[in-house]
DNA sequence: GTGTATATCTCGGGG
DNA sequence: CCCCGAGGTATACAC
């Protein structure tokens, strides 16, 4: 990784045009290629960058960076005031939990928690646009098609919507009615589905979690 | 800007919880309390982050970030490589031109670009799930809704199609018709357009800026 | 490669 | 402050 501090301006043309005047600004390189203009503030984002795979070329304290869609950045340096490089190697990677996969597993091992005696079909149920989180089976022997997201806003209501749609369209499954589930629904998206006449929860993904290494305990 | 070059471990607690084992890298921190962890690699997203507002303690080779709603994360640093600091003061800021706000400007000041005759009646016109880009009166007299984007997808007719559903609903209004604009429409949202009988134009954005420079030039 | 869904999205504007 | 929409979204994954 490369890391220069300099003063210089900034241009990039590509899906926009946009500039930056002349500043004292961290320029970072990394392995990789990609090239990003940081100024001391406004959190992790660059001001600019370039995302691999391009090319740059260096002359004269002008940088030119090019990727193959055409996008360009120039970087016109006034001062270095500092330039070093470091070796890292390759990186270890992030393990992550508790995104909307972790959450999926947990809600099909305790369907009881969208909806009591709610029983799974299948995870992941296939349809012409795309599977369905969890198809279920509803205490009263309804077919119930369940949207889950971490935050429930209004595309995740269109995207169940299409799904019922869909559905419903099949003789052997219908009639098919939704549920939208979320560890926090948003208004607005509250209202789009109650508009579409499709149920909404919000879950607990601590409770869950509380939930499973209980049965684990048991089981 | 301070910026270390450590061997470090990360952890995150928070929306969801993330390690990151022992491995040289970028650990950067900005005047605004931000601190970001970066890898050699990965474009311009760091591996771990904390954005401000936070608290950021040390002691003994551990850093404690922590912010209001309770997120932390923890870096644990095994040995430091460098740690340098620069003063670069407050930036100038990025000049954008192209995006979608001003494109809604110059449409708005020029109807007619959308379609013959057409008349502004407002820009932002509120609905119960959110704001229309503008509401129009067509040369015959009729009510439309106009959804602009830069790139027209599947999503933009699927946000106007709502629009339209909402506003189809108020007596005063109804019957309103809506018309898709984007510098280029999709094949897709071209195909759900028109099974929705929604209208889409494409405009082109450096005509329309033309277009507004010589009427400032004429008026 | 296009199309679709996710993200600790980030960021800015409006109530 | 939250809510919502846009983004050079980026990124991963399926077809």
């Amino acid at each position: 990784m490369r890391l220069v501090i300099a003063r210089c301006s900034v241009d990039y043309a590509g899906r926009l045009s946009a500039h930056l005047p002349m500043a004292v600004r961290l320029i970072m390189v990394k392995a990789d290629g990609c090239v990003a203009v940081h100024a001391d503030g406004g959190a992790y984002k660059p001001l600019n960058w370039m995302n691999a795979p391009n090319r740059l070329t260096e002359s004269h304290g002008v940088w030119s960076v090019a990727n193959p869609k055409g996008e360009t950045l120039t970087i016109t340096i006034d001062e270095v005031l500092s330039d070093t490089a470091w070796e890292m190697g390759v990186d270890p990677g992030l393990q992550k939990d508790g995104v909307e996969a972790h959450l999926q597993a947990l809600l099909a091992a305790n369907c009881d928690a969208i909806e009591l005696g709610m029983r799974l079909v299948r995870r992941e149920f296939p349809t012409d646009i795309g599977p369905v989180d969890l198809l279920c089976k509803s205490a009263d022997g309804a077919t119930v098609a369940v949207e889950i997201k971490r935050r429930g806003e209004i595309d995740g209501v269109e995207q169940l919507t299409r799904y019922l749609e869909f559905l419903n369209r099949d003789p052997m499954l219908r009639p098919v009615r939704g549920v939208f589930v979320a560890q926090q629904v948003r208004p607005q998206a509250r209202v789009l589905a109650g508009d579409r006449g499709i149920v909404w929860v919000e879950v607990d993904y601590d409770a869950l979690r509380g939930l499973e290494s209980r049965e684990l305990r048991l089981f």
